[in-house]
DNA sequence: CCCCGTACTGTTATCGCTAACACTGATCAT
DNA sequence: ATGATCAGTGTTAGCGATAACAGTACGGGG
């Protein structure tokens, strides 16, 4: 046990208290807390007397103590499913980002599977914590369903989920970056689109089905493959694809799949983009550097991230009622489509 | 305000605390607390009554007064650099996965810059919301520089950092999986290797140019060129080493910058693996649907994860010394390395 | 000269929980 | 019968901070 001390200013057998500060600076301990509460409420001369023994003991107020006065955490939640994937990942960072800049932590609970009941359990672990608000990224159907029987006094935000809820949300337009992604192709003078959608009870896979449709409406439109978003299926799809000859466009819901299929193109013969076009979907930073450069579409992470924190913090203060803001998605032409 | 109830059990106007429940189980608030911490130290019958009277009012402990008391959090941070990379980002969710097993939250604090100063600031924040230990993820030398003037009264375990700090740690045996990815190459027959590395000041960087540089002892080794870990660096200095006709192996530092090394080649008319064989490092999920399929030093990110969590706990519980772990990486021989 | 507002600072009472100890009856060896 | 032991429960006293309310001293208007 080495409880003895070695150098720093804070040494002591205890960590010091708001009443050690107040007896160094020869004040109550309302005074220094009101120093570092409201500093303007107290003499100038008074508030370097606090500080000085504030910086003397390395003073650290209890958070937990603080917490339970006030009943406010300086702590948000963030749920999300599998924060390895690039999306959640790049979100996650972002409301990070923005927390601190404005003094909040972020607590997180990562999903491994996306029902109803682990949205649930997720959201209440972070809530028995006492974070003063929690942020969604769980881009399922069945997580909206769990988002429903949230208790009402908790803020919460949702990330790419449905626009049926009655919460604040953020969500990337996904009709219309596979809209534009489909359109791209059509102008490119192919007669149709195939499409590699994700999960369709993605709500993001069924969005980008929908605008994938909307853009084919007045042609016919060949039945979408369904992958899990993994290269991995990319390829196992792709291999499928290209036993049909009249292929000539392809519209992957996601950047890894395109790889993957564009892999299986290859091995079959097919040249991606002299026989096959193929647009992408995410712009991962990698895209730029596939075989060919990948056509694909750019989702802002970064703007979705800070918007859903800035909906929060509406919602925390007070304000907020149901927002809902929507990211304009950009398409990346590159390589991998041509004319037909 | 809507402060009015609605219908779920908890509907009061204040949420139930312990002496609700003590009320209406006809006990001591002690008594719930004991169900709650300690179940075995009250009368089966009494347990069941006071879980009633939770389940009644929908009663959640309050953490904050729980703490207050206690001294313990019930959560840990993680700092991390950048947790958009494949590699931090996979580490933090196992050990999300491992903390939430015992119990804990995690809590993040992701770093713009390594430096001695910003990890020391990621921690400090981390402390003053009473994290019971932290986690640091920042494999940069300068990082492990902020690791020396740590708070000693906190339990801290480092990922992937220097083996010269007096700390438990975990890291992945850079040196044996840049060895080994060297050494294949030189059994296929090249007559050296040469060394596209990530930036020299990241430890991981750092080990792999070593590990490569021993297993070419017997050989000259070429100068390393310097990436930046993006696809983007691989493919500049991939231009740079293609005017070598010369180079028939290159080790790459990792997979994003062996996928633009890559297509440099492809652009100069260079094929791989025939003309030149490449090694990359990490193993990300694509890697496997590069083109060529890229052979590459896998990783176990899931388990540095678990790991690091481990050592946290026992250091938390009061035994661990200055343990050091390590995980063996793995070589996986796909297609971009051929016999020359 | 008194009253009262202004500017500071101090007191008291919690916040919700658990550690530590005190109390009750049984049960049991002596 | 007597006390020791023990399971089960209650009491008391904080943990470290802040909200809300009291002071206290000073200065200016009447």
């Amino acid at each position: 046990m080495t409880t003895t001390s070695g150098g720093g200013p804070a040494e002591r057998s205890k960590a010091a208290v708001l009443e050690d500060v107040a007896g160094l600076a020869g004040v109550s301990a309302m005074t220094v807390s009101r120093v570092l509460n409201a500093p303007e409420k107290v003499r100038p001369e008074t508030r370097a007397r606090v500080l000085a023994a504030v910086q003397e003991l390395g003073y650290r107020p209890n958070f937990a103590a603080r917490s339970l006065v006030t009943g406010r955490s300086g702590v948000l939640g963030v749920v999300s499913f599998d924060t390895t994937l690039y999306g959640p990942a790049s979100t996650l960072y972002a409301i990070e980002r923005a927390a601190r800049e404005h003094d909040y932590l972020v607590n997180i609970a990562s999903l491994a599977t996306m029902t109803r009941k682990s949205i649930a359990e997720g959201v209440d672990r972070l809530r028995q914590q006492s974070v003063d608000g929690v942020i969604v990224i769980a881009p399922h159907e069945s997580a909206v369903e769990g988002l429903r029987d949230l208790p009402p006094d908790l803020p919460v935000v949702d990330v790419g989920g449905g626009e049926r809820l009655a919460i604040p949300a953020v969500a990337v337009d996904h009709h219309s970056g596979a809209f534009r992604a489909t359109r791209h192709l059509l102008d490119l003078g192919h007669e149709t689109v195939h499409h590699l959608s994700g999960p369709v009870n993605w709500i993001d896979g069924y969005h980008r089905i929908q605008g994938w449709r909307h853009a084919l409406r007045d042609r016919e439109a060949p039945p979408p493959l369904v992958g899990d978003w993994s290269a991995n299926s990319g390829y196992e799809q792709g291999k499928r694809l290209c036993r049909d000859p009249s292929v000539t466009a392809v519209f992957v819901a996601n950047d890894p799949m395109a790889l993957g299929l564009i892999r299986a193109f290859r091995e079959s013969g097919r040249r991606v983009p002299e026989d096959v076009s193929v647009v992408g979907y995410d712009d991962v930073p990698e895209a730029a550097h596939f075989w060919p450069p990948l056509t694909t579409v750019r989702q802002n992470f970064a703007t979705l991230g800070r918007q859903a924190f800035q909906l929060l913090l509406d919602r925390m203060v007070g304000l907020g009622t149901t927002e809902r803001r929507t990211v304009e998605p950009e398409l990346v032409v590159r390589e991998s489509t041509s004319r037909r």
